[in-house]
DNA sequence: CTGGATATTGGACCAAGGTCCAATTTACAA
DNA sequence: TTGTAAATTGGACCTTGGTCCAATATCCAG
């Protein structure tokens, strides 16, 4: 219910008045001396709520560049709200190319950070949503057969059944079966539905995907 | 064919100075004084091959900031490598949410500068295909009648002819006459086809798009 | 007011998709 | 070796979509 906000600063008195402001606007928090100490809290790592990191660039060991780069190969939806005492351009550059909300130079009105973590958080609610149908949708795929799998792809180039049937060489028959699966297992209404699953999974009669067959018995 | 790359900068030593690098690099340039004397050359807003942008953040009269504001309202595709003397880290953090390409504080390596405008080409190359796609596709949904387009959305829904045909309180026969045009005039190949056109253009079952027939004679 | 675009509908017909039923073969795992 | 999952196919049947043909009513602009 309530959104989280990570605070990963070594300076025990910037984390201290970040959880003051931050806790006085509604939102509860948890500190961290060091992106190391932050990594260790697997938890941390795959909120269930909407949560976001209020995160300073410049730490002894890792870095707050470094720790964005990690989460961001990680996967991980935080997004990163930067500040600083001591950046320059190019390192604000940096981060907002990897996709940091804001970075803020200290000193910043309070009102400025309450901003970006604001924003941070409609956007950690829109990359989670995202990524929640994109996970649900491919776990339907990977419930296909590897035959219902090349069905499906060929289903949606909008191809007729006999066509499909020629191309594999079986008989349209064969094909209708396979087709009446996949509608099922991915919860397909429509050839119409089957279709925009397969768009947000970017599976287009251009781009394959790749093939569930490996992990199925 | 060859890239254009535009200068927008008030001191005409740095403009003789980009113009000599990137032409040296292969590149054709124009460059301008000020931002109105770019916003003046009409051409250049709507340059036919991927182009982009090197501006200067700080000028007199429109700066640059503005200026990109301005081409994003506008629709412009021309994405943006700022340079400048005397900028600061809010200023660049500014830039890069509004779409940036880079932003570079002099002085800077002649290498990072092509590096930027390369990526700057990529971007402009990638805008241009898709916005040309999507107007491509504009303008065939404009060539439908508004009873066309309304069972156009009907359909990308998946619902039956029939179920269309309730909702619309006519006959199925009637549907069928509607939907055969519409597949004609889309230029749809296919069911599939004409749902990722939809798709495309942001029309979903959820979002009904803007109703052409005001334009419709 | 008249012609063209739009919207509507009918009939006939064929092709295509979907859905029951059931069956065989193959491959891999317990 | 036995059993389960997967792949394949057949038949019958109905629904749906697509495509010819043609016709009527409405509305708006020249």
């Amino acid at each position: 219910m309530t959104p989280t906000i990570f605070i990963v600063d070594d300076d025990s008195s910037v984390r201290k008045s970040l959880e003051r402001l931050l806790r006085a606007s509604g939102y509860q928090t948890q500190a961290f001396a060091s992106a190391e100490d932050f990594l260790a809290c697997r938890p941390c790592l795959n909120p269930k709520d909407p949560s976001c990191l209020v995160l300073d660039v410049r730490m002894p060991g890792i870095s707050g560049i470094s720790l964005q780069q990690e989460l961001a190969n990680a996967g991980v939806i935080l997004p990163i709200v930067f500040i600083t005492g001591h950046g320059n351009i190019p390192m604000s550059v940096q981060a907002m190319k990897n996709g940091a909300v804001d970075f803020l130079p200290k000193p910043f009105a309070e009102e400025e950070l309450l901003n970006a973590v604001e924003q941070a958080l409609a956007k950690a609610a829109r990359l989670q949503k995202e990524a929640a149908e994109k996970a649900e949708i491919r776990r339907r795929v990977k419930t296909l057969t590897p035959r219902e799998y090349e069905v499906f792809r060929w289903v949606i180039t909008g191809m007729l059944n006999k066509e499909i049937a020629a191309e594999l060489k079986v008989t349209e028959k064969t094909i209708k079966v396979h087709r009446a699966r996949v509608m099922q297992k991915m919860k397909a209404a429509s050839l119409a539905d089957l279709v925009r699953l397969a768009e947000k999974i970017g599976i287009t009669p251009e781009n394959p995907g790749s093939n569930p067959g490996s992990s199925v018995g």
